[in-house]
DNA sequence: TGTGATGTTGAATG
DNA sequence: GCATTCAACATCAC
C-alpha cells in the first residue's frame, strides 16, 4: 500500500481520527515494529500525551504530541491504519493501539512486521540524521537537478532513493518511467537536461494525482501502467512494444520494450 | 510447496 | 567520507 499517496491518505484518516485526542492508554500485543522502545516504555512515553498534529513527508507519517516529541509510524510494506470502537472489531494482525479518551481506538496493523514504529524527541532532529529528502509533490526543479547530477545510478535507483527525494516506490517509479519513455535502467548521467526536467514534471504529476484522486494503489485508473500491464510479453498499452519483467535496483520491474529505450 | 511482495537498513565494496 | 549494491528482515497470499 503505503508510498508517497498512500501515506498522504493515512495522514488525513491519522487526522481525523488522532489530532486533538489523549492517549489514555496503549496496548503492544507484538513491540518488533517499535524499534527503539520496549512495549512497557512505549507504553508510558504515550499515555496521558494529546495528538496536536501530524507531519507527512514522503513515506514518512510524524504525528506530533503535546510535550514536543512525536511518534514515527512509517507503514513499511503492509502496515495500515484501523479506528474502532469495540474490542471485538480489532484486526487479526494489530500491532499496538492507542486507546483515546473518548472510547476510540486506533489499531495499527501489519501483517508483515516491517513496519518502523519510532518515538522521537526531536522530529526534525531525525529526518535531518536520516537525510530524508524534499518531499516528491514539493520538490523543486533545481533541487532535483543539484541532486541527480553526477550519480552513476540508474534512474529508478534515483527515484526510489528518500535521500534524493522522499515519496516514490517501486510501482510508482515504474509509471513514471512509462509515461516519460525512459528506461527505469538507464543511467541517470545519460539523460539530458530535458529529459532530467520531464522525469522531473512527471514524477510531481504523478504524485499530486495520486494524491489528489488514487490513495489507494487498487483504486487507480485502469489506463495505469504497471496497474495492468504486468505480463511478461504482453502487448503494451495500445499495442505498442511488449512488456518486459526484470530487475532493476533490485526491484521487480516493469517496462515496455520499444517505447522506453535505454540510454547510457 | 515454493515464490514473490507497495520498504528500509546495515554491511560490504568501489 | 560518499555512492552504490544487495542480502536480510518476518510473514502472508497466491
Amino acid at each position: 500500500m503505503p508510498e508517497l499517496p498512500e501515506v498522504h491518505n493515512f495522514k488525513l484518516y491519522f487526522d481525523a481520527a488522532a489530532t486533538g485526542q489523549t492517549i489514555a492508554d496503549v496496548r503492544v500485543h507484538d513491540d518488533y515494529i517499535i524499534r527503539n522502545l520496549s512495549g512497557p516504555a512505549f507504553t508510558d512515553a504515550l499515555t496521558g500525551r494529546r495528538i496536536t498534529g501530524s507531519l507527512r513527508r514522503g513515506k514518512y507519517l510524524f504525528a506530533d504530541l503535546d510535550n514536543g516529541h512525536a511518534l514515527l509510524l512509517h507503514f513499511g510494506m503492509t502496515g495500515d491504519l484501523h479506528l474502532y470502537q469495540d474490542a471485538v472489531d480489532r484486526h487479526k494482525y494489530e500491532r499496538f493501539a492507542l486507546h483515546f479518551a473518548d472510547g476510540n481506538i486506533l489499531g495499527f496493523d501489519d501483517p508483515r512486521k516491517f513496519a518502523r514504529i519510532l518515538y522521537l524527541h526531536d522530529r526534525d532532529a531525525y529526518i535531518r540524521e536520516i537525510k530524508l529528502g524534499p518531499d516528491a509533490l514539493d520538490i523543486t526543479r533545481e533541487t532535483w537537478l543539484d541532486s541527480v547530477r553526477g550519480r552513476k545510478t540508474s534512474v529508478k535507483g534515483v527515484l526510489l532513493n528518500q535521500s534524493i527525494l522522499a515519496g516514490v516506490g517501486n510501482l510508482y517509479a515504474d509509471e513514471i518511467c512509462y509515461r516519460t519513455r525512459i528506461h527505469p535502467a538507464s543511467r541517470i548521467s545519460a539523460l539530458s537536461d530535458d529529459q532530467l526536467l520531464t522525469l522531473h514534471a512527471e514524477t510531481v504529476a504523478v504524485m499530486t494525482y495520486g494524491t489528489e484522486n488514487a490513495p489507494y494503489y487498487k483504486n487507480y485508473p485502469e489506463n495505469w501502467f504497471w496497474h495492468v500491464w504486468r505480463e511478461e510479453g504482453k502487448p503494451g498499452p495500445e499495442g505498442v512494444g511488449v512488456v518486459k519483467i526484470t530487475k532493476v535496483a533490485g526491484r521487480t520491474t516493469y517496462y515496455v520494450e520499444g517505447w522506453q529505450e535505454e540510454v547510457g
